[in-house]
DNA sequence: TAAAAATACTCCATAGGTATTTTAT
DNA sequence: ATAAAATACCTATGGAGTATTTTTA
C-alpha cells in the first residue's frame, strides 16, 4: 500500500465515479480502476460495490474511509508543520472543501496553518466536489 | 511522498544509522539513502544531520516522526479492523516492539486488535530495534 | 444506443540494486 | 585500516497511458 492507493481511494470514495475520481486525481479512469483493485487485493476486501452502473461503498470501504482521511490529513499537517515559517505570508486564502474533507481534515489543518501564517486571511467554503470542480475549471 | 519514504523515515529515526535501518526495512543503504534524500528534497528540510560518522535528527525530523508514525499507525488500525473478523483466531501472539512503536502504535492496536480478536492471548514485549532483529534472526 | 468500468497491451520512469568513492575515525 | 554514507551507473518492475471490450440503464 502506498500513499497512491488512499489518495485515489479517498476521491472515489467522494465521486463514487471512476472517470471523475480519475480526472481529480489526474490519473485515466484505466489507472485508477487498476489502483483501486490493488488495493482491494492487498486488503483482501472490496472497498466499492460496482453494481449497476454505479459505484458505492462496502461496509469495509465505510470502516477505512475515516482512517484514510485521517492518515493523510495527518500528513498534510506535518508538511505544513515543517514549512519554513516563511517570513510574513500574507493575504488572502480561499478554501474549497468537499464535506468528507471538511469533518476530518479542514479544522486541523486550520489550527497548524493559522499558527504559522497569522497574517494571511483564511476563508473555507464548503461544497460538492462536483461544483468544486466546475468552479475550478472556470478560471 | 509516498509510504515508503515514511516506512524509511521511521526506521532510521529508530536506528540512526543507514546500514542497520536499511536492513530492517528490507532495502540495501543505497536505495536508503536515496529515499530519504528524496523525501527531504520534497519537503524542502534536511530531517537528518549527518556528521562525523553519526546521525541525527534534526529540529524539522522531531517535528516530523510524530506526525508520520501516527499516519502509519492509523492504517495499521485500519488494516486491521478491515481483517474478515476471521472466526475465532484464537492462540498465542507474541509482540516486539521499539519504543517509539510502543509509544504511539501500539496502544491503539492492541485496542482494535483485543476487540476483534478476543480468543487470543496477546503479549507485548519492549526491546531496543537492535535486540528485537537479533531475536527474529535467531529462528 | 450511450456511458461507464474492466481489460489487453505497451511504454518508460524510477525504485532498487551493485560497485565504487568519499569521509571521518 | 575501518566503517559508514554518498555517488555513479544499471536493471527491471509496475504505474500510467491508449485502445478496446464488456456491461447495463
Amino acid at each position: 500500500m502506498e500513499l497512491r492507493h488512499l489518495r485515489y481511494f479517498i476521491a472515489l470514495a467522494e465521486r463514487l465515479n471512476f472517470t471523475h475520481a480519475a480526472a481529480q486525481v489526474h490519473v485515466t479512469q484505466s489507472t485508477l480502476s487498476h489502483q483501486i483493485r490493488q488495493l482491494e487485493e492487498e486488503l483482501g476486501q472490496a472497498l466499492f460495490q460496482r453494481t449497476k452502473r454505479s459505484v458505492a461503498l462496502t461496509a469495509a470501504g465505510e470502516l477505512f474511509l475515516p482512517r484514510a482521511v485521517h492518515a493523510l490529513g495527518e500528513l498534510d499537517i506535518a508538511i505544513a508543520l515543517l514549512s519554513p515559517a516563511s517570513p510574513e505570508l500574507t493575504g488572502q486564502l480561499r478554501v474549497g472543501t468537499t464535506p468528507t474533507f471538511d469533518i476530518h481534515v479542514i479544522p486541523r489543518a486550520i489550527t497548524a496553518f493559522t499558527a504559522r501564517h497569522p497574517a494571511v486571511r483564511l476563508t473555507v467554503e464548503e461544497d460538492t466536489a462536483a461544483s468544486i470542480s466546475r468552479k475550478v475549471l472556470q478560471r
